[in-house]
DNA sequence: CGATACATGTAAGAAGTTACATGATTGT
DNA sequence: ACAATCATGTAACTTCTTACATGTATCG
């Protein structure tokens, strides 16, 4: 990783200040007590990584005095931090994403929301159509030119692989007509009120 | 990581050599040409990597002058080597390398055979249905007391997670169910030679 | 003769891990 | 008094990434 480019890390502790501004100690704990744990709620790797992300001027920490503990600073986005977000989440999906980055776009999938809306969080999820139908034919070719010649828990750890991506594709559909089922309700409704 | 202590990558050169002798240059071609794309082929990675394991003795490696290009190193498993791959791949399952490591996990169950037998790798897939028979009704759980509060993608992003888990449960049932049919089949030829 | 494949390596820098240090407040 | 929770930080160490360096042989 370049010196001013961001880890996958710090676009989670952004992703997370744009839904709310935070301190360190509530980030942590939101790693290490949800669904977050992929990520290490290690003092050691967070609060070096928000001072990375204040230095290039993506987030503002203020130091709040009052809360009668020990001292506490809240961190928020700047204008910069969530132009840097969007840019994360709109980049677009090429193979390798779906190769060796499969958690970090779904947490570009997660934020994607909040960040760039309803429209922005359906381009992803087509793009990663579009990389899933290319690729898992590819994988199960590979498959299946090579199973003759491995032992049985090398070709199982394969198909594990294979099946995992036609699960993620099964999934990625399902959240597609997510999104338009809500968006048919949102227009009945103005239908419905309209009339 | 501790000094002494073997990474990730590590462990996939030792399962790797297990299989067959290999060339620093040939383990780089397997990782940048076969489904082990996750590990990279970088040379800055793997001949480090080669050095350290032959340093701690698990690995030895022998110059072939003869070959007309490049000096080359071959390197074998040592019996130190191979004890540190099967220990690794018998270590005990644990919550964490289910929520943290599950590539890991993929990454000995594809050589427990070869290392362990078939029995070491069935005993990998029980225990692996063990953790993820408990892990994922909590997981559950946590999805439906959340998804209220949560954007439509942000809930998406968190039913993938848990589809993930109930795929590779599947997998790990089909898998089990493979090595009991091939035991029975191989008791099947036993008896019919026998009478 | 230049590109490509074979083949190995190092140097600089980024980021994470573990472990330690510090300090205030609240509950037992 | 002591443990637990809130809250932030640093130091040493390991590993990986990117980029560069080197060298042989073959093919067009």
């Amino acid at each position: 990783m370049k010196a001013g480019d961001i880890s996958k890390l710090g676009y989670a502790l952004l992703g997370l200040l744009q839904q709310q501004p935070s301190s360190g100690y509530a980030l942590r704990k939101i790693f290490s007590s949800t669904a977050m744990t992929t990520y290490s709620d290690s003092p050691g790797a967070i609060y070096p990584a928000l001072q990375r992300l204040e230095q290039q001027g993506l987030i503002r920490g203020s130091i709040e005095e009052s809360s009668g503990l020990r001292r506490r600073q809240m961190f928020r986005l700047t204008p910069h931090g969530l132009a840097a977000l969007k840019k994360w989440i709109n980049r677009p999906l090429v193979r390798a994403d779906v190769i060796r980055g499969l958690d970090e776009v779904m947490l570009r999938f997660a934020f994607s929301q909040q960040a760039v809306g309803a429209t922005g969080a359906v381009n992803l999820l087509k793009s990663l159509l579009v990389e899933l139908t290319s690729y898992i034919p590819e994988l199960r070719e590979q498959l299946t030119a090579n199973k003759e010649a491995m032992p049985t828990s090398g070709r199982l750890a394969l198909e594990s692989g294979l099946r995992s991506y036609e699960c993620l594709l099964d999934w990625t559909k399902y959240a597609l007509a997510t999104y338009v089922r809500q968006k048919k309700m949102r227009q009945e409704r103005k239908g419905a009120t309209a009339s």
